[in-house]
DNA sequence: TTTTGTGCAAAGAGTTTGCAACTAG
DNA sequence: CTAGTTGCAAACTCTTTGCACAAAA
């Protein structure tokens, strides 16, 4: 992800637009950011960006395909970078934490509900919650 | 549901609560809510209740387990009743319209994942987004 | 009569928009 | 130079809360 992918996109290469993009690829462990939360770590490293501008640039990002909006519990939205794959996430209820987890049998079902059902399948959205047992941490 | 079920939750028997009751068993063709639409229900019914009470009364159903807050892609929640079956939705991005299904092949492998991930399950969303091809509308 | 519920208006949280100043190309 | 972008404040949408009045048990 680059100034390549922005122009490809037809945006214009702006701090805030590589500053954000930059955050989304190695911002932490944590890589399902919520706009305030990219807007806090812009203003951590110093950059003057108004939390406005995150929200306008993660949405053109959105639309570019440069970034999936996830839709967690409720209230807020969160971002992550769209590297293609289409992963699913589960939750945990106790940290927060958030695991990426692609489950082919679960894609091929939906697939196949979908077609039961006389839908031309367009996307899915499929979060499991539960609570994480402290113990084995093999992804 | 009836009086019984609100008693049983410790909620008084009121004439708002029987009437969003009535409106979530047979509100008509859609039975996935939004608050507002339960309001505008309830006003074209000659109803005098205000929208506070219609969230402050879902979510006291939500609590009691007589109804489920759903939470479809944007902003908004949908109530539906709980009727015990844990069902899915796939939701037409054309008309809005939503149909449950169940799937046993994707609830074993929910359960699955969350094991191999060492989570306790809670719950899961699952939403399948797609465009309806009007043609066989048997659900 | 005591407790719980209700309508209304106001407040909150998250997100979007109008606009003048600014900057990339 | 020109079109696209930004920060700020104000606006908006959905939902929750404070409070005096009203209704259930």
């Amino acid at each position: 992800m680059s100034s390549k992918d922005l122009k490809k996109a037809g945006l214009k290469v702006t701090v805030p637009r590589l500053k954000i993009l930059e955050i989304l690829e190695n911002g932490g462990e944590e890589d399902h950011f919520s706009a305030e939360e990219v807007y806090h770590l812009l203003r951590e490293q110093g950059e003057d960006v108004g939390l406005a501008t995150v929200y306008r640039v993660l949405t053109q990002f959105e639309q570019a395909g440069i970034v999936r909006r996830l839709n967690f519990d409720n209230n807020t939205s969160r971002f992550e970078l769209d590297r293609g794959d289409n992963h699913d996430h589960i939750v945990c209820l106790k940290t927060g934490h958030i695991k990426e987890f692609v489950d082919p049998v679960i894609e091929e079902r939906i697939r196949q509900i979908a077609q039961e059902k006389g839908f031309d399948l367009e996307s899915h959205n499929l979060v499991i919650y539960g609570t994480y047992k402290n113990a084995k941490e093999k992804t």
